[in-house]
DNA sequence: ACTATAACGCAACTCAGTTGCATTAAATAT
DNA sequence: ATATTTAATGCAACTGAGTTGCGTTATAGT
């Protein structure tokens, strides 16, 4: 009965069918931004890999190569605050200082790992101390529901240890 | 009975006394650093306020108003480098990307905080959290432990959780 | 005291990220 | 459907933290 639906109705299911088309398209509506085509390959690109994260140059470059858009870097910065600051991007600064993001995790996977500041190797917590390990993971779970509790949105947590592995200890004569 | 001691005798005592004569000039003879005055300028200064971090230009400006040797930038780089190599100095990267350096402490306090991704403000686990921010703590001691016994120094823990905070996912219209 | 080399200081450079501003294109209102 | 509003884009110039090269100085070992 098309002819009995009054013209608000058939603008409110437009818009819904517009947001609803693509899953992506829905996140950006749904989080008050813009489905322009720089903020769609962006996302889609993270959602496509999760847990893995790029750099402001990998992504650029990702986007780049996969579309025919070579996407500006200023704009993909400010891409990136955007859908960060909605909670649709988790970024983390890395050893070396600089930013990595990926999208959002739906749970919260924590992984610990050790970074030794004289060799500046990156490992993750293994063999004898995946014991301690799942300790934390334990733990990190429970703040996590605690915050989520008290209406904080997107949580993730790293846990990081830092020191002198035990490589770098002997042959330097540390005390 | 000064002269039936040999003179090898006289140099071992000798070098022994000089690096004990002070605490900062004994640990970087430990650690086979020399005992410049820069050294000791940087090291006395974090040594004197444990637990507290500094930026490199904090750093600077600490010891430049406090000596009277303005202290090179890369020279300032270098010392905490080597400082750090060695397991005296502790060093993380901030939420802003900045390096933060501290002496290396010497019990392992983890003090899990929330990086608000949105409004970026970065605060302390407190209040209702205290519970799991302790079971952290205490999963973390183990993890520590754990490495300690594989060899490894100077070791410190860091957990971050990061999101959106209750503040600001309320302001925006967050799904 | 002599010598080897660790540490210093300066200049120039790189890399990641930012700011200002004019232009374009979504979203909304008419 | 068209006009209007304003979010998002693209370019150029800039900043701040850290790095590299190289000649000079001062500490440690002989």
């Amino acid at each position: 009965m098309p002819s009995s639906s009054s013209s608000a109705d058939k603008r409110a299911l437009a818009k819904a069918a517009r947001a609803a088309a693509d899953p992506i398209d829905a996140l950006l509506a749904a989080h008050g931004l813009r489905r322009t085509s720089a903020a769609r390959a962006v996302l889609g690109c993270l959602l496509a890999t999760p847990d893995t994260s790029y750099t402001h140059a990998q992504l650029q470059n990702a986007i780049s190569s996969a579309t025919e858009a070579p996407l500006d870097r200023v704009t993909l910065y400010r891409l990136i605050d955007r859908l960060t600051q909605v909670g649709l991007l988790l970024c983390r600064v890395d050893a070396s200082r600089v930013r990595r993001y990926q999208a959002m995790p739906t749970s919260v996977r924590t992984m610990p790992h050790f970074e030794c500041q004289s060799c500046h190797r990156d490992s993750p917590l293994a063999g004898a101390l995946q014991a301690s390990a799942s300790d934390l993971e334990r733990a990190a779970q429970s703040a996590v529901e605690a915050l989520q509790a008290l209406g904080y949105k997107g949580l993730s947590m790293d846990v990081a240890l830092r020191g002198v592995c035990a490589d770098c200890a002997s042959t330097q004569g540390l005390a």
